[in-house]
This record gives C-alpha cells, structure tokens and sequence, in this order.
RNA sequence: CGGGGCGUAGCGCAGCCUGGUAGCGCAUCUGCUUUGGGAGCAGAGGGCCGGAGGUUCGAAUCCUCUCGCCCCGACCA
C-alpha cells in the first residue's frame, strides 16, 4: 500500500474530547471517527487492526471446535419476552419499533437469538456439543460511553455459545474457551489476567473475565503474586480477619456528643481513636419488596463494594439510599447511623464481627456510641458476609500472602450458564434413555474494538503508538526520505515490492515530505518496523531498520533489507 | 439522572466580562526553493460564531429556551 493513496488523515493535535491515550491515539493516528457519543467510523487503517484481530480469534475459535455463525442484529421483543429480559434488561436495551407497531430491540447480546436457532434443529443428545460463534455489531444504550471505542455504544464484539449435555461437557467446553481466549491475548500481544468475575445482567453460575492490565482501566482487580489467585474486586474473596488471642474486655455502651460530625474521620480525630475501632453503617436501597432499606457494615477504613453487597442481599443492585430514606430508617441525618437498635435488615461485613469497643452512629442527630460489641450489641438476626472492597495488602484467600490491586480494561468475559436460557426458553434435547432435558449452556465474549484500544494501552510512548506484531495494520513502512532523488526512490520501491510480494504487508511512504513529517507520522501509527532509505545510507549500499518498540536501529545492506525485516516480523509475533 | 465544563474555519484556540458586523497557529490550495525528526518565502480559499426565540439602532458577545459534546458520580458482559 502506498501512502499517498491511503485515506489515512493523521492529526498533530488531539481533538478536545479524548482523554484516554487509546483514544487519543485512535484519533490523531487516524483510525477513527466520531459520529455521535459512543458511536465511531472506522477507517481504513482502524480496519486493517480490526481484521488482524478478528482473523486470530476466529482461527482460535475454530480450532477450540466452535462454528461461526452469522446472527440478525434486530431482534424480535418475543424471544426476550420468553427468557425474561425484555424488561429486565432496562434502557440499555434499544428498543425499535417497526412499520407494524412490531417491537424489536438492537442486539447487545444474542443469548435468545441463539437459543431460539439451536432449539428447532437440535432434539438429540448426539447432536451435542455444539459451540457457535459470530463477530458482530452490538448496540448497548450505556448511560454513560467513554474513552472512545473503549466503553462505546456501538462495538463490535465476538460472541459465542456453547450447548452440552451434562455438566462435565459444559464444564469442557468453558475449559476449551478459557484456553482459546488465552492464545487469542497471547497472539495479541496483551499482558492480561484471567479473574474471577461477577455474572452481572447475563446470569449464570461462574465466570472469568479476561484483564489487560492497563492504569486507565475501568475494573479493579485483586491478585496475588505468590500463587495466582486474581478476582475483579466485585467478585473478590476476602479471608476472615485474625482474632485476637487476649482482646480487652468489653465495656458498657456510652453515648457521646459528636456535633456536626458524620464523617469517621472526623469523629477519630475528635475521640482519638484509629478509625478502624468503627463501624460505618450505610443505608443501601435494594430494589426488594421484602426488604426495601437495608444497613450495610464495614469497619471505618474500609469501604462497602456495592456489587458484593448486592449480591449477599439477593438483590439485584444495591444502592445508597436518600437522605430522606435514611431519617425515615435510622430516625437520624445522614452520618449517624449505627446497627444498635436498628429496626431495618442488617448485614455487615465479616472484619467488623471482632472489634472490641467500637464506635458507631447512635441513630441520633449530633450523637456516637462507644464501647458498641458486635455480638452484644447488634440486632438479632444480623447477617455476616463478605461484603467490603479488598484493600493494598489484603491476604489471599488461597494462600494467605498479601495481594495488590491494579487497574484493568475488561476484553473478554466467559461464563458458565446452566440452563437459565435453555429452560426459560425450552431448548431441549432427548438424552441416551429418551428422557428431555435442558440444554447447559456457556457463553463467552471478545470485544474486538476494545482489545485494540487496549493493545494501545499497553503499547505506546509519547510518540504514538507500537503495535504489536500480530495485530498491526502494516508490518513494516518504507520510508524513502527523498523521493525526488531518484537512487533513494528507487531502492525504497524495490525494498516495498519486495516485501510486499512475500507478504510482509509493507506501506511505502511516497508522499512528497519532509524527513520529519514522515518519521513523527510512522512513530505515530506505530507501524513495528521502519525501513529508512536515505540518500547517505544508499550510498553507501545501506537502509536503515528502526524498531518502534525499541527505538533500536541496524544499519543493513540494501539487498538484505527484505530477508531481516522477514526475520524481525517472525521474532516479533507470538 | 445529579454535579462540573465546553460548542467560534478540518484540528487546537483567542475574542464574550465592558454589544459596533470575526481573529491567531496548524492544516488545505497555487508557485518557487528546501528534503535525516512536524521547512522557508509569496499568494489564495474556507466560519450565517451549535440551533430557536428575545432585548437593542446594532448580538459571537446580554437574556430565555433548546440541541450536541466532554469530565466526575451513580450505572455497566
């Protein structure tokens, strides 16, 4: 590909409304477009990432034993009226409406679409396992897209399902996927983890989410360095905390005057005691008839994860009540609420079951406790859960060593199903004793877009970006710094043809510009490698090879450019 | 949805407070020179100042409404 030919408008100065470097990059590297908020034009180069990206996961895919399939992307409200979504899933879900007055939804998820497809042509269990996958555009009404194409509206993502007959198939083909998604990363060049997740709006019983640890993540993950262990901190297991072999002993429960302060920092200040002598109480609504209002503990350093909290609840979100729902359940403002006496359903975490002497809200304006014992003190029928955000420092629950948090951007997220779908929805087979059963179901996800943007997370300097071998738009870009001298155009056309007859997916830059221009705009795209003819260089029989990752340059005879720059491609991809 | 910010040429911005009919840098086009890290000179084109009302002799500027975008939060495969 020549550049003068290439619709490729790089931009020396990011637009004002990227914050993200991947989105920076994507923009000024000329990759994307905006259309509307979270919905993005991909040009030509953004493409050839794309493609690159797709090509790895459908041959990982493919050899995993999954199909590939082609699925509509409207889909019609009955079969999300049948699994239950349809109102479930809320205004993330673009609802249309047809000519007809039928409504149909734009698909964010194909569970139903699936299902319904694999339901009238699969009744036997010989027919079984079946994985089948698709890479398609996906519509997700998010309240809030951001960073560009990494929390998009429109995306594209590789979604597959798989369908057994009993548990240890099931069980199988989570492992194939588990594996496959592991080499499609390690082909991408990502440094990723795989965690311990939280199922959210798709349901099931386990799954893992596959991290790029990145700083400008979204996700919080809990790892271990010793043995492994790594979780989203929604999904984080926290060990109980050691008990004291002589704690002091307790002592009756006192008021204290603590006007205006509400905050446990303040109050530590104002008492002289270490904030983890508390207990924070905060009043979570829960979407539940039973139990609307709900008083969440956690000790006074340590913070209530809303996710984990929902799901010790059984509700489906969790979330800080209003001030005026607050009074109504404590009879107090906001800030001095405490479980002591507390008519509403309380649930606290595990870490605050042994503290001695806490201090907490009196459930009385400008007032504390101290000297509150949890098992003394708080209401009968107090829950105990893990519910709080692990912290720098947290033990492991496998092996008991201490963990560290990292940020990391979500590319892909597996999961265990079960029959959820194939019971509400009635897929169903005959099994070896004629007996109908449901079908177990895995599903298992790739944002494609977004593993680009994260590529660019993990690779890039001040320069641009440095794309990794594997998915890089272009392998290698010639730069003849002169293309009027016509000893150094020729050698730089001879280099790309070569190149580009072995396949090495060259990009000549032809343009009429200045050394510079070209050396900042090659930096920028982050082609992996730059072979540079110059006039100095040519006389003397030599090109240039510079390695965007390293910024490392070898001097190399003109007629061996192409076979080094072959051996450079092959070291580089995984 | 709550809080904050911003819409002026393709991009980045100034002008707005204190109304007088729009400017800078980059990019673009033409010509000449230049060619190893975003060139120089000369010339040229491009904006009903997001939109709609209003105030005024006069509005990019003041007022009201509206649309869009970005950030934080809530939220989220």
């Amino acid at each position: 590909m020549k550049f003068s030919k290439l619709f490729l408008p790089t931009l020396k100065e990011t637009p004002s409304e990227a914050e993200v470097i991947s989105h920076k990059y994507m923009l000024r590297a000329g990759l994307i477009r905006k259309l509307a908020a979270g919905i993005y034009s991909v040009m030509p180069l953004g493409v050839r990432v794309l493609r690159k990206i797709e090509n790895i996961i459908r041959q990982e895919m493919n050899r995993a034993g999954a199909q590939e399939v082609f699925l509509p992307s409207i889909q019609p409200s009955e079969l999300w009226r049948e699994s239950g979504r349809w109102d479930f899933y809320g205004k993330e879900l673009l609802r249309v409406t047809d000519r007809h007055g039928r409504e149909f939804c734009y698909g964010p998820t194909a569970e139903e679409v699936i299902t319904d497809l694999v339901r009238n042509d699969v009744r036997s269990y010989r027919d079984l396992p079946l994985n089948l996958y698709q890479i398609q555009t996906k519509f997700r009404d998010e309240i809030r897209p951001r960073f560009g194409v990494m929390r998009g509206r429109e995306f594209s993502m590789k979604d597959a399902y798989s369908f057994d007959a009993d548990e240890e198939g099931a069980e199988e083909s989570y492992r194939a996927m588990k594996k496959a998604y592991e080499a499609i990363f390690l082909r991408c060049g990502l440094r990723f983890s795989a965690v311990e997740a939280d199922t959210g709006q798709i349901g099931g019983s386990s799954s893992h989410e596959f991290m790029v640890l990145a700083d400008s993540g979204e996700d919080t993950i809990v790892h271990c360095q010793k043995c492994g262990y790594a979780a989203n901190v929604e999904r984080s297991r926290l060990p109980l905390p050691p008990v004291s072999a002589a704690p002091p002993p307790p002592a009756p429960m006192e008021e204290v005057a603590t006007p205006g302060m509400g905050a446990v920092e303040d109050v530590a200040e104002f008492l002289k005691r270490d904030t983890t002598d508390f207990i924070k109480t905060l009043i979570f609504k829960t979407g539940l008839k039973e139990r609307p209002l709900v008083a969440a503990l956690c000790r006074g350093d340590h913070e209530i994860n809303h996710v984990k909290l929902a799901r010790a609840i059984g509700c489906a979100e969790a979330s800080l009540a209003e001030e005026a729902d607050v009074v109504k359940a404590t009879g107090a403002p906001v800030g001095f609420a405490g479980a002591p006496g507390l008519a509403i359903p309380v649930v606290a975490d595990n870490w605050v079951r042994n503290i001695v002497n806490a201090v907490t809200g009196a459930n009385k304006a400008d007032t504390h406790i101290v000297n509150v014992n949890p098992e003394r003190d708080f209401p009968e029928g107090t829950e105990w859960a893990d519910i709080r955000q692990p912290q720098e420092g947290d033990l492991c629950p496998e092996c008991a060593a201490a963990m560290g948090l990292a940020k990391g951007i979500e590319v892909g997220h597996i999961f265990k199903l079960g029959t959820k779908y194939s019971e509400s929805m009635n897929a169903t087979f005959l099994d070896a004793e004629g007996e109908k059963k449901p079908m177990i179901m895995g599903c298992f996800g790739i944002g494609v877009g977004r593993t680009a943007a994260a590529a660019i997370e993990q690779n890039h300097d001040d320069d641009g970006i440095m794309w990794p071998m594997a998915i890089a738009p272009f392998k290698a870009i010639v730069l003849p710094l002169n293309i009027k001298d016509s000893a150094v155009m020729d050698v730089a056309e001879s280099i790309y043809h070569n190149l580009d007859d072995s396949g090495l997916e060259p990009l000549l830059d032809d343009r009429n510009a200045r050394a510079g221009v070209k050396f900042n705009d090659a930096d920028l795209i982050g082609i992996p490698l730059q072979v540079i003819v110059g006039k100095k260089g040519v006389e003397q029989g030599k090109a240039e090879i510079k390695i965007r990752a390293t910024g490392e340059k070898l001097m190399v005879d003109i007629a061996e450019t192409p076979a080094r720059v072959a051996e450079l491609v092959k070291k580089f991809t995984p």
